[in-house]
RNA sequence: GCCGUUGUAGCUCAGUGGUAGAGCACUUCCUUGGUAAGGAAGAGGUCAAGGGUUCAAUUCCCUUUAACGGCUCCA
């Protein structure tokens, strides 16, 4: 007999051999028909896995992520099956699960035919007749030599690529139905959970994720145990595409892409150049205070200093193409470092000038490949939260924490929640070719970083090969409201460029010294930044961002005068207050205004006319009842200069 | 850049081998209405661009371009 502990403590003694399976039976038979796999001793396994010693076990169902992403990998093995039924011979790559979008998926190499969408219809029913078959998923475990033999009979060069890193006693197949898979599992016990079946797309995808390699087919789905979770989460999808920045920014008049301008190259409207200057504003009162001057640089520089910079090298793919004038080259610039490196250049520094902090929201252009632009979040022309620390190895740590301490700062203002500071290093492969070629240097610094990090305590992970090609950096990763994640901000070390600059201040000792640079764009760029505001928000934007703050809306022409002058007077305390003066009724007014998500609506007719006073109604939140226009005004100014995000 | 899909009015989208339609938005008129769409009339389109097939192309074919879903790359 063996022990068997579950999660909630409970001992329950069973045979030797017993499987998970047989245990969920024991326990009753409910739960058995919901066990889709288990975790045995933190080992995630099949369902029906011998256990022949004493150990701690979870049944994994669909309210487990584990048993989730099972559930979605045995999918993908059923997807294969109706790929291979549809086009025999497909070489098959590799099918993981997904969590981020939902779903699986699998690469595949089709040879010389093609999948079209139309086929996706007919895969899926294809699947569910197959599903309906209740196939078991059976294990077997092979040895490498024989694997080996059973993939080259077949021609697969994909499953023996896979094979050539892998070695005896690692190497099991599953099969279900008429498929069978190179595959480590685990899986559902069998194809009949597997009851909603969508097929969402179909893309190419580079083998191994190299773009000098071939161009696989990957067809994405999703799959639940019931009809009705399928459509919650399909219905989940149409609302987070409502919550798209690209479809908000053009309702809300924020920003628009024209043809003839270019692509990436987003023209900011009046509404988004408030929100834009809004945030500049905030950058300025916050680095002011952090002892950050302001300079100002041109868009474009020479050749030469590029080629200082070492930038060129490593970028010239990503720059616009040089213009030529006067037998110079010039170059649109594609990040601000160099041109702050000058300033930091053009006059003598001393210790005592340490550390010197410049600021700028600068303006880059990067060409960034056509097919990687994506509304605000990848652009050809972006303005940068950017600025520059010039600082001495000692100064270096508390620089790097209060650049950290300001980024929680403006996480709290926008209420970011979810974040993870990414300690991207360098990857020693590829020093000289990716990475500047000082490897004493990077490990320095790079441990100079991680302690900053494990002194704040912030949450944070570790990338190699994630670096920039100067110094370790820390991207902050952050989340839209819609689950789309992406790097915000950057907070980079640069130990290279001083030296290529031939920066230098004079130390105590009388001696000229290199200082250390920190590259920081807390809030990122304005269009990412926005891009990431409009779907946190949904477009309802906190008072201080928003574009008009109040319309005033007049029940009828009668009152007209009297909205122009509340909103004269709102507007005298630097509230963007617009009147609606249409010749509609108040509903429609309200209507369009809160599709505008205008944050407060002032109704005002005869009684308001007569006492002085404004119906208040609170964006999506309703009547707020009748206030005088001092009483309003107070509040809203408050709202406004706290910055509250109510 | 690569694989795939798409491009019709300001927006969302129908439609057709014989030079186009709806709803919303817009303009004018009626209406002066109290918390999410009042009514009528009108105006608005080189059907992404270029080429080809055809008596005839917005429709079929090719190229280009842009957007979208991915891959790669990145703030």
């Amino acid at each position: 007999m063996i022990n068997i502990t579950l999660p909630d403590g409970a001992v329950r003694q069973y045979e030797k051999g017993v499987s998970p399976l047989d245990v969920a039976k024991s326990i009753s038979e409910g739960l058995a028909k919901k066990v889709l796999a288990a975790n045995i001793n933190g080992q995630v396994c099949d369902a029906s896995r011998p256990i022949n010693e004493d150990a701690s076990l979870k049944l994994l169902t669909w309210n487990d992520a584990d048993g989730q992403m099972t559930f979605w990998h045995s999918s993908a093995h059923l997807m294969a099956e109706a790929v291979e039924s549809m086009f025999p011979g497909v070489k098959f790559w590799v099918g993981p699960a997904l969590e981020n979008p939902k779903g699986f998926y699998y690469d595949m190499d089709l040879g010389d035919r093609k999948m079209t969408e139309e086929d996706l219809a007919a895969l899926e029913k294809r699947m569910n007749e197959l599903a309906k078959k209740n196939s078991s998923y059976v294990r077997k475990e092979m040895s490498k030599d024989e694997a080996v033999k059973y993939f080259s009979e077949k021609g697969d060069e994909y499953k023996l690529d896979l094979l050539s890193n892998l070695n005896d006693g690692e190497i099991t197949f599953y099969t279900q139905g008429n498929f069978t898979d190179l595959c480590r599992g685990p899986h559902i016990p069998n194809t009949s959970f597997i009851k909603a079946i969508k097929l969402t797309s179909i893309a190419g995808a580079y083998w191994k994720g190299n773009e000098n390699n071939k161009m696989l087919t990957r067809v994405y789905g999703v799959t639940y145990p019931t009809q009705k979770e399928l459509d919650e989460h399909l219905a989940m999808l149409e609302e987070a595409k409502k919550r798209d920045h690209r479809k908000l920014g053009k309702e809300l008049g924020i920003f628009t892409m024209d043809d003839d301008v270019g692509p990436g190259l987003p023209l900011w409207m009046p509404n988004g150049t408030i929100i834009i200057e809004e945030l500049e504003k905030l950058a300025k009162e916050t680095e002011l205070a952090a002892g950050y001057k302001r300079v100002v640089t041109p868009h474009i520089a020479k050749e030469s200093m590029y080629l200082t910079s070492g930038h060129l090298p490593y970028y010239a793919d990503s720059m616009f193409p040089p213009m030529e004038m006067d037998g110079e080259k010039y170059y649109l610039k594609a990040m601000n470092c160099p041109h702050h490196h000058k300033i930091f250049d053009a006059e003598p520094r001393s210790y005592k000038d340490l550390p010197y902090r410049i600021a700028e929201y600068g303006t880059c252009y990067r060409y960034e490949q056509s097919g990687e632009l994506f509304g605000l979040m990848r652009v050809r022309c972006l303005h940068m939260n950017d600025a520059h620390i010039y600082c001495t190895k000692e100064q270096f740590a508390q620089e790097f924490k209060a650049v950290n301490d300001m980024y929680l700062k403006y996480f709290k203002i926008f209420g970011v929640e979810k974040y993870v500071m990414r300690l991207s290093l360098h990857d020693p492969a590829k020093l000289g070719e990716k990475y500047i070629n000082e490897p004493e240097l990077w490990l320095e610094t790079e441990e100079l970083v991680r302690s900053v990090l494990i002194e704040t305590g912030v949450p944070y992970v570790e990338v190699k090969g994630e670096g920039a090609f100067y110094g370790p950096k820390i991207d902050v990763q952050i989340w839209s409201a819609i689950g789309r994640e992406f790097t915000l901000a950057t907070n980079q070390v640069d130990f290279a460029q001083g030296r290529r600059f031939k920066l230098s201040f004079t130390n105590q000792h009388n001696q000229p010294e290199v200082p250390l640079i920190i590259h920081r764009a807390p809030l990122g760029t304005h269009e990412r930044f926005i891009g990431f505001l409009l779907e946190h928000y949904a477009g309802k934007f906190p008072l201080w961002l928003a574009p008009v703050q109040v319309k005033v809306l007049p029940i009828s022409d009668k009152f007209i005068d009297y909205a122009r002058a509340v909103s004269d007077k709102l507007k005298k305390a630097d509230i963007r207050s617009e009147v609606d003066d249409r010749n509609e009724k108040i509903g429609k007014k309200i209507r369009d205004t809160e599709l505008m998500r205008v944050p407060y609506m002032l109704v005002v007719g005869e009684k308001e006319m007569n006492e002085n006073k404004v119906a208040v109604r609170r964006q999506g939140k309703g009547d707020a009842g009748v206030k005088t226009i001092d009483e309003f005004l107070t509040e809203a100014v408050g709202e406004i200069k706290e910055r509250s995000s109510e």
